[in-house]
This record gives structure tokens, sequence and C-alpha cells, in this order.
DNA sequence: TTCGACCACTGGTTCGACCACTTGGTTCAG
DNA sequence: CTGAACCAAGTGGTCGAACCAGTGGTCGAA
């Protein structure tokens, strides 16, 4: 079967057979290595690719991908997006989630962190006086913090968690006087941060995502595109 | 190319188009309507069964899937089992992650969550006595945790953190003691959730797993197979 | 009615051919 | 010699036809 052709195939790259930046061999070779016919190489590769395993290019070959947490959470995301009911479940999680990130944070931020959410919240305020959209910046501000934990799986779920909310962001940050309050939250949270408290930054966390929750609540579920 | 056919589809299932539990039209005939080969359909359908939107059943079709969270994870379990260096770092998420799950937990327990939680720290004290592993009691204790939150999305991460941590786990648990200790620390959330107390669950999880971790920490690295 | 053979579907696999793209060498005009 | 244009070989991408292998229904004989 395809299947076996893939987990062989997957085998042969995580133990270092085919090293990353090298082309496997051709289709057809692997096939006739196998004893399969090409097809079902192909339904192998379609498989590791949408696992993030292979990367194919036209004309040049198909490439052993370097392991990207960022990107195995990703089709985990393009599928929840279309489910709008788990939305709520989805700003629970990161309820719980992004307090003890921030408390981490506080222990483990560099002056560069800090800079970085300096930089972030001059920006969003500047967009703030001419009424301009902040997504970009909000967003930013939940990744460098989870930047700050120094922990690839925090920083590639938080990835996961701001993917799925930008649609419920879009909501909140629309209504009257929201923008200023979650710049008011950020703000807290990067002084906490800037004194290394990890119980206050913790806590202005819990703060703001309750903030955004209550918002939530009392705003009228997304309508279906 | 196959990726757009692949595209398409998905919409046509997530918008009801095409509902679970009826079979897709027959590889031949959707190569036929799209214009495009069967080979190409089938790309897309390694792709969408990849990321578990579909499920082929030889002989019968292919079937839009239920939506099932746990499968959409267990691709990023799978490869991120190969890669022992991050399991630290996965401990540390843990220690962020599982005292808000207990938590939230307490709010939202049932008398048969409750029951079940007894069952299972009932088992592993037989176990305990006649000396055999207790790894599955361990895991499944984390596992109806998850489920006490009522949330499918905490349930789904608990599944993959506890994939990821049963290496670990074999580790801890041979440990002298060890496995006395952590029936302890899972008697002290249950008795925290029993009387759904938010505070003591999360601050009783939150010494279990620094218990586990303060042991890893003590204890060589696992080595390598 | 019951059982078995058959048939019409389904996906699974194979093969051969051609297209599209990339690369690197070759050729030829300057 | 230099540079541009060309060409050929290799790659993945796509196509079509054929056959294999399961599934479920139908039909007919017992």
């Amino acid at each position: 079967m395809a299947e076996e052709i893939a987990d062989r195939i997957r085998v042969l790259i995580l133990d270092g057979t085919f090293p990353a930046g090298q082309a496997l061999p051709a289709e057809r070779a692997l096939a006739e290595w196998f004893g399969v016919s090409r097809g079902s190489i192909r339904d192998a590769f379609r498989t590791l690719e949408t696992i993030g395993l292979l990367v194919t290019r036209h004309g040049q070959g198909t490439f052993p991908q370097e392991l990207d947490v960022d990107r195995l959470v990703a089709p985990l995301a393009s599928v929840l997006s279309y489910h709008y009911e788990l939305q709520d479940e989805l700003l629970d999680v990161r309820r719980m989630f992004e307090p003890a990130v921030a408390r981490v944070a506080a222990t483990r931020v560099t002056d560069e962190d800090l800079a970085d959410l300096e930089r972030i919240l001059d920006a969003q305020r500047r967009k703030l006086k001419t009424g301009r959209s902040v997504i970009v910046e909000v967003t930013a501000f939940h990744h460098v913090l989870a930047r700050a934990t120094r922990n690839r799986v925090v920083v590639s779920l938080m990835a996961t968690l701001n993917d799925l909310l930008a649609e419920s962001r879009k909501l909140t940050l629309k209504q009257k006087g929201r923008p200023g309050r979650s710049i008011l939250g950020h703000e807290a949270v990067v002084a906490a941060l800037r004194h290394r408290d990890a119980g206050a930054a913790a806590e202005a966390m819990r703060e703001h995502i309750d903030q955004i929750a209550d918002l939530l609540q009392h705003t009228s579920t997304p309508v279906r595109p």
C-alpha cells in the first residue's frame, strides 16, 4: 500500500538516510526501488507533504523539510477555522494558557524582547490615534510574549491560537472603546515583565483575557461568511 | 492543480454540500466533473485524508469525516515524538497548562467524572501493591481531568501532551517511591475537585507537576533508541 | 424462502505517455 | 574570450486506459 510506503520513507527521512536540503531520489527511481508504481509513490509523497515532512519543487525534486513546529499545527488551524462552534472553547484554552505563558515569560524575558514589545505598543498607539485596525499589533504582541518563554512548543501553540482567534478579534476590536482597553491590558503585562514580576504578569494577562472573554460573551456570534 | 481541487472539495464538504455519512461522488465522476484526471482527484483525496477530513473505504466509497480534534493533532504527535530534544519544552508546556486545566475542571466536573477518577485511582492503588506499571492509569487520569473541562480542544491538547510524555513517564515511574508519590498528587487533585475548589485543584496540580519536573531534572536524559 | 453465482459499482494499483519547469552544458555570433 | 541563445536531460505534474480487489445488490435455481 501507499500508506506503508509513506511510513518507510518517513523513517528514512527521520533517521537521516535522506538528509534535509538534499533531494530525494526521483519518483520514478523510488517507484522502481520499492517495486511499486509511480502513482503509489506520489500518493505517499502527498501524505508526507501535508504533514510537513516533504516539500516538492517542480523541475528540481522532492526535499525533506526541516522540522517546523509551526507548519505542523497549520493544518489543524486551517480545518478548525471552519468550525466556529469551537471558538468559545479556544478562547477558553487561551484563558487557561496565556497567564501561565506570561508568568514564565517574566522569568526569561530579555531586553530585546522588551524592546520589541515596546515597539509594538508604540505602533499600536499610533494606529489608535488614526483609528486604524490594530489586529496585526495585537497578534504580534502575543507572539513576542510566547517567544519570550524560549519554548518552541509554546510559540507554536500560541501561533495556532492566534490564527484561530483572528476572527473573533476582528469582532471585539471593532467595538467602541475596545482597542483602547486592549492596549491598557498589554501595557500592564509589559510593565510586569519589565520588573520580571511573574505573579503580576500572570495576573495582568488574566485580567486582559477576562476582559476579552467578557466582551465576546456580550457579542452576538459571528455570522458565517 | 490537485491542491486547488482539494480546496474546492474541502469547501464543498464544510459547507454541507457533501454531508457526513454520505459517500462522495466516485473518483471517476469527480474527475469528469472537475475536468481533471482521476489521479489529481486521488492526490486531492490523499491530502484531505491526512488532515482527517475524509476517509476512504475500498469498495464503498469516500466519506466526509466528522470533525475529530484528536485525529487532527495526531500527525503533530507522530512527528514530534521523533524529536526528543523537545521533551523538556513539552513538560514546560504541561506545567503551564495543567494547573489551569485542573482549575477549570473543578468548576465543571460532574459526579460521573469524579466516579471515573476514583475508579482510576483504585486501579492505580491495586497495581501499586503488586508492583505493576501504572502508566495507563496516570495517562487516563489526565485524560478524564481534561474531559471534565467540557472543552474538546483541551482534551485534544492534553492527549497530545500525554502521548509525547509517555517516554518520560516510563522513566520517572520506574524510580523508587515515585509511583507512590504520583498517586498522592492525584489524590490531592481529586479531593479538591470533589469540593469544587478551583484554587486548591490548581495548586495541587501545580505541586504534582513540579514534583515530576523535579524528578526529571535529577534524572539523566533519556537515551536515544 | 434461501442460497449461491453473478454483476455493477467502488477504490487501489499499474503502466505508458506527454506536458511544464529547471538546470547545465553547448553552440554560435560578437 | 565573452555573452547570449539554444538545446537536451532531468525533474515533478498530469493524463488516460486498463486491470485488480473489495462491496453490495440482483437474479435465478434449488
